[in-house]
DNA sequence: CTAATGATGTGACGTAAATCACTGTAGGGC
DNA sequence: GCCCTACAGTGATTTACGTCACATCATTAG
């Protein structure tokens, strides 16, 4: 199962973290980092849990989310291949502020804290870097603050279908297409409501005339209406 | 109104980025920094603003927040004096994400983007502070989330009750005492709701025999029930 | 083919939250 | 003293949300 030093070094070079790092300098890291495959839904790490190190992801996908005790979950960030996972916990010495599971087959590499930080002391630029990265997540965590406190459930959902169309949908004659990608519930986990809700709030914007759903296809017909409803949202 | 630059050398040394730092070097940097003094309510920036540079606060407080159509706040964050503030946009370059404001009277040092970068790569380990800076901010914006996902404004009420009482109260033969420093909207404003319901919440409180109010004092006569009600908040 | 499983759609309901509208009160300025 | 203004308290009402219950539909295992 143990998988070849040029892969891990091909992994990490497109992780933006790494970007620009020499051929011996990658190799360094690559031999310290672990790899490992995780099945779909599996935990990475939980909320509370003690830091060991960080993670990047060479394929699939993960989820990064909180769960309450009565178990609704609030998705703060789904991470693609090629991206970090935790890189903060690594700076600060503290927990695991949200649990990390994997949404698909993923593979993880992993590397220690203190082979990190130790790399980091030796080349500032990748601390800058970090910087760059935790802030888009900092940016990200405002904005979910900011959808929570001040907009409803319609509204985050018509988000959502916005971005998925902008991001996945296709031109058809009937307008745009995408297939949603997830159950109603992890849909609904991911802007912070109820399975319910998003199926009743579909059957909503389908009454309106804003989109039409035919199992798991979504047609947006009338975008602009779709844009209105967002701008509304104040 | 100019200040001297023994002074600025003063705040800075306090500031938890630029511990450690040696007399020359604070001094490279109070060279370069502007003091300014704020009015209470006066807006520091506003969300969307270009950010032009990082902050430290050498006195007073401001308040970090973004604000809906509608005229309501979500409080991010206070900072006390020898804080830096908006240490974020300086590294990734995008615009304020929220919006800052003086709560009483302030004294600001403004240290430009490009000189603050500039002695970030002259002084590696100051990234590394950033970054811990930057690691708190973030644990603290997932610890708004949660609440705002998963718990009542009753909840959040108690929460921020205990948590003034455990950081300014007084014991009394009665209690816990302290006084409310802000007024309720603004402390609405920091829980996510609207001042009517902390008004109103107070009072259930109080007819439960949690707490008295009298006038802008409150004293926790049990506060044991308090706590058992932040851990009914699930 | 059938049973079992899991996801979806929806009606009914209870409740927390927000809004509106107003009264009461404390403090400051004149 | 008085008037203002700002803030606090509170009832009434509306709305959004979440929960429960259940029927439907699709998929898969056997």
């Amino acid at each position: 199962m143990s998988e070849s030093k040029a892969k891990r070094i091909e992994s990490l070079r497109s992780v933006p973290l790494f970007a620009g790092l020499t051929e011996p300098e990658l190799g360094l890291l690559a031999d310290r980092a672990l790899s490992r495959k995780y099945q779909p839904g599996e935990m990475i790490f939980s909320e509370g849990d003690a830091c060991e190190g960080l993670y990047v992801l060479q394929t699939g996908n993960v989820k990064i989310f909180n769960t309450s005790a009565s178990g609704r979950e609030q998705v703060l960030q789904i991470e693609r291949a090629g991206n970090s996972l935790a890189e903060l916990p690594v700076f600060d010495g503290g927990d695991y502020p949200a649990s990390a599971a994997a949404v698909d087959n993923c593979t993880l590499l992993f590397i220690s804290k203190k082979d990190f930080r130790a790399f980091c002391l030796e080349r500032p630029e990748v601390s800058l870097k970090v910087l760059k990265v935790v802030s888009a997540r900092l940016r990200n965590l405002v904005a979910i603050i900011e959808e929570l406190s001040f907009t409803t459930v319609r509204n985050r959902l018509a988000s959502w279908l916005l971005q998925e169309a902008r991001s996945r949908g296709q031109k058809s004659s009937r307008g745009i297409e995408f297939t949603l990608s997830v159950s109603n519930q992890e849909l609904a986990f991911q802007i912070g409501t109820v399975r319910e809700l998003v199926s009743r709030n579909l059957s909503y914007f389908q009454s309106e005339g804003m989109l039409r759903v035919e199992g798991r296809t979504v047609v947006i017909s009338n975008l602009a209406a779709l844009e209105a409803e967002i701008a509304a949202g104040k």
